[in-house]
DNA sequence: TTGATTTTGTACTGAGCAATCCAAAACTCT
DNA sequence: AGAGTTTTGGATTGCTCAGTACAAAATCAA
């Protein structure tokens, strides 16, 4: 029939995650995109759309990679304010590497960059948002049956407020706090529970 | 002696604070930059060294606004509570308005954009995070010893907690979340002090 | 082997980018 | 008024951007 392709169109998507995650949406150009993964540009242009198409496709990926790890720790036998310990230590960790390596979350960096000008985004920034304040939900009310968590608390607040809490750690991180204090924040929001 | 100027040099960087807290450093051209600030390309490159000049003092320039409400608001006569539900519900009443005014924060939008990649911006990023976090810790220091907050805390740590809760804030209102959900955080924030 | 079909590499498009150049205009001082 | 100095507008620089055009290469079915 036809000429068969020569690459695998998720390790494409894989690669251009990578340089999205790097350098965020504006300043990753097309070029960047060909070399991140190793394609010319019209193989690019004849399997995905656009740049916007593609990073869309990343964009997703990243979640379902991110929520896989998510679910897993919400999920495991932990007791729940022990998951939501790990959940932010996962942040401290990413964001104790060295400078270069300091990506940050690509749904945070998103958000910012996108959430409040690119409706298409901003939808997929919802849905994901969603996706994570149940699960969250979900646990603490489950810790709140077990009384590991306060049942005179709401649980969807409080499903809010990690969230914030991870957020915040990715903001306070690029704007150059220290392992040290992160690991206080950390403390101090599982201590609010 | 010679022709001169026209136009206000602090209005120019005001004008041009506007555009870059609209769109964000990368997304802004310097055709933008003299449509917002009414000059032609000339004056602002006579006047700023370049785009990045032009930034960095637009930067400084809200931060010192900012600061000057943030400082207003801890060196008030409320308890050292109120004072900062009060700096939260700045937040939530800002992340309030309508889609295309939701600039969020330029110092948080910088933090996500350039923190990690433009070394100049990221030492500035610290020094104004420092400053906050002093103001913030000498205020929840003081309503420690006026018994409004729990002596046995550590107030650095809740300093850090409490300006990662701002940042938070701002990442999840561009994630679409609404001002209950804001709400809710902010109590939850507070009720950990 | 031939013909149909798709991928791939390369050159290219027009637009927009940050920044510069230059001469005319505008002003102050003598 | 005239010399000296700076600002200003507009044209222009060289470059990069996202996306396209096109023909050669690669594969399949017959």
């Amino acid at each position: 029939m036809a000429r068969p392709r020569k690459f695998d169109e998720e390790r494409a998507v894989d690669a251009a995650l990578e340089a999205f995650w790097a350098a965020g949406y504006e300043a990753t150009s097309t070029q960047d995109l060909c070399d991140a993964t190793g394609l010319g540009r019209s193989s690019i242009y004849n399997t995905f759309k656009s740049k916007h198409d593609l990073f869309r496709r990343a964009l997703l990926r990243y979640m379902e990679r991110k929520n896989g790890n998510f679910d897993a720790v919400l999920e495991s036998a932990m007791p729940a304010k022990e998951k939501i310990r790990a959940l932010l230590g996962v942040i401290v960790e990413e964001e104790r590497l060295h400078a270069e390596d300091r990506r940050g979350c690509l749904v945070v960096n998103t958000c910012i960059e996108l959430g409040s000008r690119d409706p298409e985004v901003a939808g997929v920034l919802e849905r994901d948002y969603r996706r994570r304040f149940e699960a969250l939900k979900a646990a603490i009310e489950a810790g709140q049956r077990d009384g590991d968590i306060d049942r005179a608390k709401d649980a969807g607040a409080l499903a809010h407020f990690v969230i914030a809490a991870i957020g915040g750690m990715r903001v306070s991180a690029r704007a150059g706090v220290g392992r040290q204090a992160l690991e206080g924040i950390l403390r101090t929001t599982v201590d609010a529970l």
